[in-house]
RNA sequence: GGGCGGUUAGCUCAGCGGUAGAGCAUCGGUCUUACAAACCGGGGGUCAGUGGUUCGAACCCACUACCGCCCACCA
């Protein structure tokens, strides 16, 4: 008898076949067939992988391993996102614990420092991916500020801007006061906050009264330079153009008509703050208002704003603005309200809007064509109610503000000379040469990291050079990706692909399920909720977390994901008693294979019910395992395979053919039997591989075979002639009976051992003859 | 203010036009030599509510109620 334990023991296997398969490069684009290219979703460098993570990644490897197994020219690339605030705000927050800011170690040290800290832990996410089983190649991973990626970026935004695409503008843009960097409108959440509304009081110079403002923001008031009401507005027909003597400040402001204010609202007069709200900033424009910057950077009051309030901060000035007003009676009322605020993404600091001066990319014309390809189905999302998401968001795009004020990044490319001339070059050198003698200094400002990252698809294979790797693998097949990134990339990278390659980047665009914890709540490890991948994989094994994860991967749905509790993870050990019933039922076939496994054993057909039936059900099995893989439908997928595995194969069709594969003589009918349930066992593992892929090839090794690795087999394709809807009909009715035998027997006590007298009233020969050759 | 999801067994979720399913939990029974991380049997659901379409609805349509997400410059 072979010596195998009686339970999987996923730790060896795991350690014993990954570096067999990398070092084999099995994970390496194979044969002439049709290319099928994943270019991962590059994770942050300073990321160490989560839950979510694992389902990602754990999709992508099932369907590259899938389409690999189906004869494909499989490519997955791997890689790293250099993800500018995150990963300077870790090496900031590295610097603090030594008492020291950035600014102490000045620009060039603080970014050596932080290419230090990407060179050492850079790799570590990938080291995770690495342990889930992923077959990516390995050879080309790429980061998105490695020398080629550089370069890509550099052509793009030197494209960009001969195109015209790209320009330089002063107006008000979401500024973070925690990160210190201007943001994109899409990097600002949304959050309705109890606060107050504020009613105050703006008389007019002549003495002839005074004007009433509603304000959630009373500090800005320091930086008003009108009131506007609506022209159709009645009661304030008659003051328009009058002049106002702004209170704190002495300022005289007027009050203008602008359809932007609203009659409804408060006293239906609204203060106007054009350097710090992006309205008043256009209201501003349309009257030619002075801008009046009175917030700095940090969130801090400016000189401007008068030397009673200069250096206080924002919310420290909006009390004193408010008691000092109060002190003057102009406060008119003070109401409780719902503030709509804007917060940093990142940090979740109260987002100030202010006037400045940035980088921003046109998106109009570059939208368009991607509008198209999505209409035309070109490229198409599943599920596909994202079709819509993203429609919406791309038919009302606006301009990307694509500078930030930090030190990590990929540094704009643009020089100005003394006389305040542009230069827009590749690199230093050619910018040298341009300015033919001239001084020049480059712009402080680095590129959004999501800049670089629309670029990923058609950078990571090589352009702008026109590569034998961007010719072979694109377009990619499909993108697997998050919802919550549609936007910020998904969007861009359709659009930065046209416009660069003329092509797609990938059809098929697979958002998959948001991982929640066991309260509904998204997993976060900062609130505590998450759990750490890699502690499951070390309980349970890799198979069994991607299998818990993928089987639950139904398209866009969110999966709520328990924590472990008394150190036990329900839906991995569901997993993982999966991969345990796999484990034993191939123990049970290899200690019973006699001859089976000699090479000449030959696979003999038979007409037993059993037998037919198997069959019929693993035809059906491999076409809905295969259709839903081809739908996404992973999920769908897994369920097949577990119910059939376990269900049909090992508690019906082990069962029925044990007396005859366990037997102590091997008769010929007794070598066929096992002939018969080696091939499909061999097929199911065949089909799991793609989701479980350790224990597959390493029972796959163990059993009779042909060929290096079960990375490399055939996917199994449906027989003809073997539906047979007979046997299953059968067969169904065969279960039926013996379950209702058992049934009796349980509801009267009758011990296993002692025999009943069956009186069979079924005229079906096949059944008749079923049951009497298995009456035990 | 717009839009999108969800509401199915105690829990987590499949099913999306043809006699209600899985895993866990629960109850009863099994050391039946592949597997007690297992095996056998059982109990448990007016499929959120109301109305409609249909021979037939958890599944299609309309409305309602909660829960969640996304978008939006109403001070």
């Amino acid at each position: 008898m072979i010596e195998i334990p009686k339970a999987y023991e996923p730790q060896s296997v795991e350690a014993k076949w990954y570096p067999i398969w990398e070092s084999r490069g099995y994970f390496k684009p194979r044969g002439e067939g049709r290319t099928y290219t994943i270019t991962i979703p590059p994770p942050n460098v300073t990321g160490s992988l989560h839950i979510g993570h694992a389902l990602c990644y754990s999709l992508q490897d099932a369907l590259i391993r899938w389409k690999r197994m189906q004869g494909y020219k499989t490519l997955c690339v791997p890689g790293t996102d250099h993800a500018g605030i995150a990963t300077q705000n870790v090496v900031e927050k590295e610097l603090r614990k030594e008492g020291l800011t950035r600014h102490d170690l000045g620009r060039e040290r603080f970014v050596e420092r932080t290419w230090e800290f990407v060179n050492k832990y850079g790799g570590v996410i990938l080291e995770q991916l690495r342990r889930l089983g992923c077959s990516f190649d390995w050879d080309r991973t790429r980061f998105t500020r490695d020398e080629g990626y550089v370069e890509a970026v550099m052509e793009c935004f030197v494209r960009w801007w001969e195109d015209g695409l790209i320009y330089r503008g002063k107006r008000v843009i979401n500024w973070c006061p925690g990160c210190l960097t201007a943001i994109s409108d899409i990097e600002v959440e949304h959050e309705d906050r109890a606060a107050k509304l504020y009613h105050l009081r703006y008389p007019f110079k002549d003495g002839s009264g005074s004007v009433v403002v509603a304000t959630t923001r009373p500090e800005t008031m320091l930086g008003d330079t009108a009131v506007a009401v609506n022209p159709s507005d009645e009661r304030y027909k008659d003051l328009v153009g009058k002049t106002i003597v702004l209170p704190l400040v002495g300022r005289e402001i007027p009050l203008i008509a602008d359809d932007y204010a609203k009659s409804e609202f408060g006293s239906g007069a609204v203060k106007v703050t054009p350097a710090h709200d992006l309205n008043d900033f256009e209201a501003g424009m349309r009257h030619n208002l002075p801008k009046v910057i009175v917030i700095d950077e940090r969130g801090k009051m400016s000189a401007e704003a008068g030397e009673r309030y200069a250096g206080l901060d924002r919310f420290e000035a909006r009390e004193r603005v408010l008691e000092d007003l109060a002190a003057l009676g102009l406060v008119d009322k003070t109401e409780d309200y719902s503030v709509p605020t804007a917060l940093c993404a990142r940090c979740h600091t109260i987002i100030e809007p202010l006037l400045s001066e940035q980088w921003f990319v046109r998106m109009k014309d570059l939208a368009q064509p991607a509008i198209d390809v999505v209409k035309q189905g070109r490229v198409s999302f599943y599920p596909d109610r994202y079709q819509r998401t993203y429609l919406d968001w791309m038919e009302n795009i606006r301009d990307w503000t694509i500078s930030r004020q930090l030190w990590w990044g990929h540094r704009i490319p643009v020089w100005s000379t003394e006389d305040g001339e542009y230069i827009v070059a590749r690199s230093d050198a050619e910018a040298q040469q341009k300015a033919n003698g001239k001084k020049i200094s480059q712009d402080e400002d680095v590129l959004d990291t999501w800049f670089s990252s629309a670029l990923w698809p058609h950078a990571v294979l090589g352009w702008p050079r026109q590569t034998e790797d961007l010719a072979t693998f694109y377009p990619t097949s499909v993108l697997v990706t998050a919802r919550d990134i549609i936007y910020l990339w998904v969007s861009r990278m359709i659009m930065t692909g046209l416009y660069f390659t003329k092509e797609i980047p990938f059809s098929d665009v697979y958002i998959y399920a948001t991982v929640l914890d066991e309260q509904g709540r998204r997993m976060s490890k900062s609130l505590g909720t998450g759990v750490d991948p890699l502690e499951l994989i070390e309980q349970y094994g890799s198979d069994a977390l991607r299998f818990s994860l993928l089987v639950r991967a139904a398209r866009g749905q969110d999966i709520r994901f328990a924590k472990v509790e008394n150190g036990r993870q329900p839906q991995v050990e569901e997993a993982r008693n999966f991969a345990n019933k796999i484990w034993n039922a191939a123990r049970f076939v290899m200690m019973n294979l006699g001859d089976a496994s000699k090479a000449e054993a030959k696979w003999v057909p038979s007409d037993e019910l059993a037998d037919r039936w198997i069959l019929a059900e693993l035809n059906a099995t491999i076409d809905q395992t295969t259709r839903a893989l081809d739908e996404y439908k992973l999920n769908e997928a897994g369920q097949t395979l577990y119910h059939f595995f376990w269900d049909d194969f090992c508690d019906w069709y082990i069962e029925l053919s044990k007396s005859q594969v366990a037997a102590s003589e091997e008769t010929p009918e007794v070598l066929g039997a096992r002939c018969r349930i080696l091939y499909v066992l061999e097929t199911s593992l065949r089909l799991l591989h793609p989701l479980m892929p350790y224990i597959t090839e390493d029972i796959w090794q163990r059993l009779p075979h042909e060929g290096e690795s079960i990375m490399l087999q055939e996917w199994p394709t449906p027989e003809a002639g073997r539906e047979d809807q007979g046997a299953r009909d059968q067969m169904g009715t065969l279960i039926a009976l013996i379950t209702k035998v058992r049934n009796i027997r349980s509801i009267f006590n009758i011990p296993s051992q002692s025999r009943v007298k069956l009186h069979l009233g079924i005229a079906d020969q096949a059944v008749r003859s079923l049951v009497l050759s298995n009456s035990d």
